[in-house]
DNA sequence: GCCGTTTTCGGCCCGACTGTTTTCAGTCG
């Protein structure tokens, strides 16, 4: 699949094009291309193959001829002259906090800067100053960026995100004159990874808010402080994290928590609406010339468009405009929905808890059942379980399951498949577990066949029921395998074995574009928590929002099925 | 470069904050 090669080619023409100072609608042109190619949820390649690439939105003719072009011969000849015209390490300045494309035209052009490195050097030298509008104080600004740069692993994972937002959320809950706090943002769209934490407020006085807001003891440093946005790096315990502050008055909320909580392309589809409609639609409403349309609620904005209410997961442009229209928006999967739990560790191998305290928690949790499926031999590290150890660990899951009416407790392993694609139990003792996820834990960085061929060996095994973290990727830490993902959904349909959604804010995998791709193809999705403690329950949130974001519905997740036709799942896939 | 029941040409979303620009450009979201 060339689909993320290709999207980033044309996201580094636009980049290139940006620093030459080319037209910005051109620029915007192949930006969209960049972002619908890489949000495909299918091969670009068979799309280009069957016609389809042709009439997607976004995609003309020029960039059709460039995309063929790129999948015939390896090349793109349009990038590679662009390329010519400005040194590479170039665009690397670009992501430096305050240093936009005419920044970095103004350093290369008038001080020759070619790199981050060299910048700094014109930054110490003092020589950057000397440039109209670079004084002290933008000449400071880069340098911090720099060093935010050098220090941050840019994106941070779902999870520190959000304790991020409830440490500013609690210190405003407490403010006197905040009336009303929610998250906006990609927080709000439960993206995978977050880049930074927006947070809404309604106050009367926007300027107290803010100063109080950068005036707080967790803030780390000021990036800006006006009357009704602030931005600072706050501490968290893990990470420092880049926080965005607004506030609005009343009338406004609604209009500013859609507008704040983006994507910014499914903002943009929406105030072109408007303009047809001959409306104007921003932060502070949607307006007929000067008359205010709507702005209290999200819900009087889109009726007002003619939508559908989109719910904030679903707004990324990739369709749910035209399905609002059509009032074809999927009913999605929530975590009401959400019976039990599939994916769970034990101290039997490497989790916390025993397994009285998982069942318990997930007890608690309003859960019907849960598998517990503890690492198998190969995962030394992890203390998975040897043949013999299986088989008692069996017997207790079944003693502890005798002493439970209301919650079914499932005797399941995470099988480690194997370099040869065979799984690490024979089927004999497979057949002794009521639920089997088969998961790669080695070999990681082996070739696309090589991965691809173990998944699809793996759901051969008549025993297995879902495939564990399909990809293996660590977000911000550990590329996913090249696994050849189209291959195996359709391998997945034929043997109906079904993907899990891994709902670890450390893997979220599969992700969101290829659940849409599975669930297209009939697969069914099994969310599992990974939980090696009883905290980690509360991650199925995080899989619940990523199967949403892939527009899962409840009859596309097993999590959603009562009991009975659960087991009778279970059962029925072994005789396949 | 893309797109079209007002257009195949002429448009293409909107506003806050900062710095040094005495009126606005650049950057960001």
């Amino acid at each position: 699949m060339k689909n993320a090669e290709i999207s980033g080619l044309f996201s580094e023409m636009a980049d290139i094009m940006e620093i030459l100072g080319e037209d910005v609608f051109r620029i915007n042109s192949y930006r969209r291309v960049a972002r619908v190619i890489g949000d495909m949820p299918a091969d670009v390649e068979e799309m280009l193959s069957t016609g389809k690439l042709s009439q997607t939105p976004g995609i003309g003719k020029s960039s059709l001829a460039k995309i063929e072009e790129f999948v015939k011969t390896g090349k793109m000849t349009a990038h590679q002259e662009l390329l010519r015209k400005i040194p590479q390490t170039l665009l690397e300045l670009l992501k430096i906090p305050g240093m936009g494309p005419k920044g970095v035209k103004a350093v290369y052009e008038r001080l020759k800067v070619k790199s981050i490195a060299e910048l700094k050097k014109v930054i110490e030298n003092g020589k950057l100053a000397s440039l109209p509008g670079f004084a002290e104080k933008k000449a400071a600004l880069i340098a911090k960026g720099i060093a935010f740069l050098e220090t941050s692993t840019g994106r941070i994972r779902v999870d520190q995100a959000f304790e991020a937002a409830n440490i500013v959320i609690g210190f405003f809950k407490v403010l006197p004159g905040v009336r009303k706090i929610r998250m906006a943002g990609s927080l709000r769209r439960c993206t995978e990874t977050i880049g930074d934490v927006d947070i809404l407020v309604e106050a009367g006085d926007g300027k107290k808010v803010i100063d109080a807001f950068v005036g707080a003891d967790f803030v780390q440093q000021i990036l800006a402080a006006g009357d009704t946005k602030g931005s600072a790096i706050i501490e968290t315990s893990t990470i420092p994290v880049h926080v965005d502050v607004r506030v609005v008055p009343a009338k406004s909320f609604g209009a500013a928590l859609q507008y704040f909580t983006g994507s910014k392309q499914h903002n943009v589809q929406l105030r072109e609406m408007a303009v047809k409609a001959k409306l104007k639609l921003n932060e502070y409403g949607l307006f007929r010339g000067e008359q205010m349309a709507a702005g209290g609620t999200e819900e009087q904005i889109y009726e007002k468009l003619g939508l559908d209410y989109i719910e904030p997961i679903l707004r990324e442009d990739r369709g749910e405009i035209e399905a609002a229209i059509k009032h074809k928006l999927p009913e999605l999967v929530c975590l009401r929905d959400i019976n039990g739990d599939f994916h769970m560790h034990t101290a039997a191998s490497d989790g916390a808890c025993e397994i009285e305290e998982m069942v318990e928690a997930a007890r608690n949790r309003g859960y019907k059942f849960i598998c517990i499926t503890d690492h198998s031999a190969s995962s030394a590290i992890a203390n998975g379980l040897s043949p013999r150890r299986l088989v008692k660990h069996i017997e207790r899951i079944r003693r502890v399951a005798s002493r439970f009416k209301d919650i079914a407790v499932f005797a399941g392993a995470e099988v480690d498949i194997l370099a040869d694609g065979k799984l690490d139990y024979d089927n004999k003792l497979l057949a002794e577990l009521d639920f089997a996820i088969g998961s790669i834990h080695s070999g990681m960085t082996s070739p696309r066949e090589k991965v691809t061929m173990r998944t699809l060996k793996a759901m051969d095994n008549p025993y297995l029921h879902c495939i564990g973290h399909p990809t293996g990727r660590l977000i911000g830490e550990r590329e996913p395998m090249d696994l050849d993902i189209a291959a195996v959904i359709k391998h997945a349909a034929e043997t109906q074995t079904a993907l899990e959604i891994n709902a670890s804010p450390y893997r979220l995998d599969l992700k969101d574009v290829h659940v849409k791709m599975a669930i297209e193809s009939g697969v069914k999705l099994v969310i599992g928590t990974d939980s090696h403690n009883v905290m980690q329950l509360a991650y199925m949130g995080f899989g619940v929002a990523a199967a949403g974001r892939g527009w899962a519905t409840k009859d596309d997740v097993l999590n959603t099925l009562p009991l009975a036709k659960l087991k009778s799942w279970l059962a029925a896939k072994r005789k396949k």
